[in-house]
RNA sequence: GGAGAGGUGGCCGAGUGGUUUAAGGCGCACGCCUGGAAAGUGUGUAGGGGUGAAAGCCUCUCGAGGGUUCGAAUCCCUCUCUCUCCGCCA
């Protein structure tokens, strides 16, 4: 959400920046209403400082054994004129934040403009695309002796879900136990088990709502299930003002994540790309407003760390205008090769992405921090980052580690996690 | 699920309609006292918003939202969270 503060001081910024999102808004619409919510609310505490002023007089009239009943009469008067000036201040409040609640993040300036995936800058590449002396298959071709069975998904809860058996599903813990050891131990990362289903003000806090309602899963009674871990660590903070000698806090959490992929029907239909249900590590920080820069780019090389450790080749893109998120103000998406895609030509697949929502959450959220040097108070900058998608890390396995005879080699730094296997076969 | 008790400042806690303009204590900050410290003592100590160059002035907030009233922490309604007991349960 934006300071609308910040908007009357610098309205021209404000109408270049949100014109590169292609937000269809002007500054000018804002501070028009702005102005009026002003003078309606300096009206509105004229009505009240006098209506305290008599209520007190009464007071003091009636305890003397006074008559009261004409300044009563009076202040009757203005209770009419509060509660309409109170109603027209709601109206016009509620005008404003609904603009600005649905508003995007402004982007860094160094974020290309774009209009989408396109439009990404690659910013480095790391590992050998493996060389195969036949035509690599897909993880659906290679696992179809039921061990990844998309039919069962179906039958027991619909599209777009699967059940993982045996050494995969012993491959997926196995993932989630080494990308949380190497968080916790080496990145001194704090493990969180967070709750899976969150109320609407978390939701509001981190962005998803109330613009993308329809990307989640909604229970009843305003419980939803969580999208992404994201949602239940960054609103750790919410509501808070924490110490600027606390900061910067680093969080882990393994979860699953639901989607409803509303406006994906039809896409990545094949396979385990796009479910509805998948597990993700989860990395977020809460950070002093001076760090968020240098933390997004520790916690793309964490997210990275976990793909040099597992051998899987991986390109490091910036996103664009058109492609960054609605909380983010930059943000890097790793993606990681699949060689099994694209009919074993092979292809560059989105596995993580790290973002700088700057005070753009907290703003929501109403998470601050006091400042030892000058004792203000300030908003947080929050960054989150997937380190990593788990379902897709599995198919990045699946894909590269495959061999001639369509198994799948297990790499070395996993097999601790997976009672010394070398090897899942397929046949 | 049933019954009951609660939610007041960073924390504890008083407050059942009118100088509460939220007592008192703890903690914290700064000062005095002291050779130094403890003790003692004094002052200060929430957030949002409006206005203003600033100092300041005003306004809103006692879990949340409504209502009654000239006036609500206090009375009424709805919701929410916490605790205790019972039931069920991993």
């Amino acid at each position: 959400m934006h300071d609308i503060k910040f908007i009357r001081d610098n309205p021209k910024i404000f109408d270049k920046k949100m014109n590169i999102r292609n937000a269809d808004i002007s500054s000018e619409n804002i501070l028009k209403i702005d102005k009026k919510n002003r003078e309606l609310i300096s009206n509105l505490q004229i009505f009240q400082e006098e209506r305290n002023l008599l209520s007190k007089q009464i007071g003091i009239l009636i305890k003397d054994g006074k008559d009261a009943t004409k300044v009563q009469e009076s202040v009757k008067k203005l209770k009419d004129q509060i509660s309409l000036a109170d109603e027209k201040i709601k109206e016009s409040e509620n005008k404003l934040r609904d603009i600005l609640i649905n508003l995007p993040n402004i982007l860094d300036d160094d974020v290309p403009t774009g209009v989408n995936e396109n439009d990404n800058k690659v910013i480095r590449s790391w590992g050998k695309k493996p060389k195969f002396s036949f035509v690599p298959k897909d993880h659906v071709d290679l696992t179809t002796n039921d061990k990844l069975n998309f039919e069962l998904g179906a039958k027991i809860s619909g599209s777009r879900f699967v059940v993982i058996k045996n050494d995969l599903a012993l491959l997926e813990r196995a993932l989630i136990n080494f990308m949380l050891d190497i968080n916790t131990i080496k990145f001194k990362r704090e493990e969180i088990s967070p709750p899976y289903i969150v109320n609407s003000k978390s939701l509001f806090g981190t962005g998803q709502l109330p613009k993308f309602k329809d990307d989640l899963f909604e229970t009843d009674q305003d419980k939803w299930l969580i999208p992404t871990s994201e949602v239940p660590l960054t609103n750790i903070v919410r509501d808070e003002i924490l110490n600027d000698f606390d900061l910067p806090l680093n969080f882990v959490a393994y979860s699953p994540c639901f989607r409803s992929e509303a406006g994906a029907a039809g896409k990545d239909t094949r396979g385990m790309i796009r479910q509805h249900q998948f597990s993700k590590i989860e990395m977020v920080s809460i950070v002093h407003p001076k760090d968020s820069d240098s933390k997004l780019e520790e916690m793309t090389n964490h997210a990275e760390h976990i793909l040099i450790e597992l051998n899987l080749p991986y390109r490091v893109m910036l996103l664009c205008s058109g492609d960054t998120g609605f909380s983010s103000k930059k943000t890097y998406d790793i993606e990681v090769w699949l060689p099994g895609q694209n009919s074993g030509l092979g292809q560059y697949r989105e596995i993580s992405s790290c973002s700088n929502c700057g005070d753009f959450q907290s703003r929501r959220m109403n998470a601050r921090f006091r400042d030892k040097e000058n004792k203000l108070l300030n908003f947080l900058h929050t960054l989150n980052g997937s380190c990593l998608a788990v379902g897709r890390t599995m198919i990045a396995i699946i894909e590269n580690y495959q061999d001639q005879h369509g198994d799948i080699i297990i790499p070395e730094v996993l097999r601790p996690y997976m009672q010394n296997k070398q090897k899942i076969n397929f046949k």
